[in-house]
DNA sequence: TGAGTGACTGTAA
DNA sequence: CTTACAGCCACTC
């Protein structure tokens, strides 16, 4: 059953983006608010994050400083830490390495 | 209805 | 450089 329809609206534009997101490559929850023109709904896409579905990727997602902040809510902290590593994204200190260079601006593709 | 919380961000000290 | 504070929107109790 999926109760992420609560909003309906918010979250879905958050997931419709977090999805767009090529694997390997990694954007902050900052980019995916303007993109959706809540640029300051920052945290709103945190929030939509934790309620989001299994198909969206949210490991790609951290904040402004390529930090795993969320991490947590994967419910194992290393889980996030995997998936990146999987993708080929390096992580140190729960933290992205040459995040500038592995970041996705959203808008580049809208 | 009101107060508290959160996977954030930007500015200030 | 790091630490603190305030603003922001949506949700839950």
């Amino acid at each position: 059953m999926k109760d992420i329809t609560a909003t309906g609206s918010f979250a879905d534009l958050v997931y419709d983006i977090a999805r767009q997101i090529p694997a390997g490559r990694v954007t902050s929850y900052g980019a995916i608010a303007r993109c959706i023109g809540a640029a300051r709904g920052s945290r709103m896409v945190g929030w939509a994050m934790n309620k989001a579905p299994q198909d969206v990727p949210a490991h790609r997602v951290l904040n402004r400083n390529g930090v795993l902040t969320g991490k947590h809510a994967f419910g194992d902290p290393e889980r996030m830490e995997q998936l990146l590593r999987s993708e080929g994204v390096q992580v140190v200190n729960d933290q992205v390495v040459r995040f500038a260079d592995l970041f996705w601006d959203p808008m580049t593709e809208f």
